[in-house]
DNA sequence: GCTTAGGCTTCG
């Protein structure tokens, strides 16, 4: 018998809430042979809860608005009407591409707001709700199950060969070659390390070319091994950064080496790695803002860009 | 009509 046959409708009482782990970001996945339709985007998480069982859940969806929208790890998911599958050797997963599949998720902070999170205007949602992402929340914290993701990290508290994720707004792009892009970010603070130079062509440059002197020590070079589509202004979590050291010879200095610092974003998907644009609304945009940083622009120009990036000289 | 990817543990 084929094993994808081996399948079960859970409905609500069964498929509550879990927490998250996201291990992959919503990704539109390749044609199907011999057809012309697109296919959906997929999300893959890796969700736990009391039972301290790790499964895989897997979601398609045609629009990538109906997915979860999970913004890190420890965040909470109620799934609705989704399928669990048992493969041979005993691993189990939960596939939501089925007719009546609903998505909730919540921020998984303890003593935070439950704010449900959904494209649907409608959805079902009470005090047992409520309840219940509070208790895993508590839950979560309680057996640190978060302990093996990277945390949120300030340009301004980035240590050298530690991996984390950062909060940031987008101000340029380039390509370095068909496998890498740089992407030159703030986020309010500054690195306190000397950053390599990153030489880029151009003409290729999205966004401004350079940067005056005080706003070019809050800019940090982000050098991103992976196709990701990112527009210039939008506020951005980029997760699993690594800042690399790189020893660099410093002209007329023989036999001095001083060490710059380039972050990396590795290619893959493997320990979360990836981007996510985050929502206006999203608490951590909020606090961006009361750096001083803001999204003036809602499809950006140039012009745009550098009209409020030469408006922002006073005030960074 | 209802598949698709896939269950990963970090190069640059």
């Amino acid at each position: 018998m084929d094993p994808t046959c081996l399948l079960k409708t859970l409905y609500k009482t069964i498929a509550s809430i879990y927490t998250c782990f996201p291990n992959r970001f919503c990704t539109r996945i390749k044609m199907i042979p011999g057809s012309c339709l697109p296919t959906d985007y997929c999300s893959s998480l890796k969700i736990t809860d009391e039972s301290n069982q790790k499964i895989v859940c897997t979601i398609f969806c045609r629009e990538m608005d109906d997915h979860p929208k999970i913004f890190q790890n420890g965040d909470i998911i109620r799934l609705h009407s989704s399928k669990e599958e048992n493969d041979m050797v005993g691993v189990s997963c939960l596939q939501g591409n089925n007719v009546g599949f609903s998505v909730v998720t919540f921020d998984g902070a303890v003593g935070g707001a439950v704010e449900p999170r959904s494209s649907r205007k409608f959805f079902s949602f009470d005090e047992h709700d409520r309840r219940r992402v509070e208790e895993l929340r508590s839950w979560a914290v309680s057996q640190d199950v978060c302990s093996t993701v990277s945390a949120a990290v300030p340009l301004s508290g980035v240590q050298p060969k530690v991996y984390f994720d950062l909060t940031c707004q987008l101000l340029a792009k380039a390509p370095i070659d068909t496998t890498c892009m740089l992407l030159r970010v703030w986020d309010g603070t500054k690195c306190p390390y000397t950053q390599s130079d990153v030489t880029i062509d151009p003409d290729t440059i999205e966004g401004p070319a350079s940067f005056s002197g005080t706003k070019k020590s809050f800019i940090a070079n982000i050098l991103v091994f992976d196709n990701h589509v990112v527009c210039i202004g939008a506020f951005l979590r980029i997760y699993n950064l690594r800042a690399v050291c790189e020893s660099v010879k410093e002209p007329g200095l023989l036999r001095m080496d001083t060490d710059h610092l380039v972050f990396q974003l590795n290619g893959g998907t493997s320990f979360g790695k990836g981007i996510r644009v985050l929502p206006e609304s999203s608490p951590d945009v909020q606090k961006l803002k009361r750096f001083g940083i803001r999204k003036p622009f809602s499809c950006p120009s140039l012009s745009a860009v550098l009209s409020w990036m030469s408006s922002k000289d006073t005030n960074v």
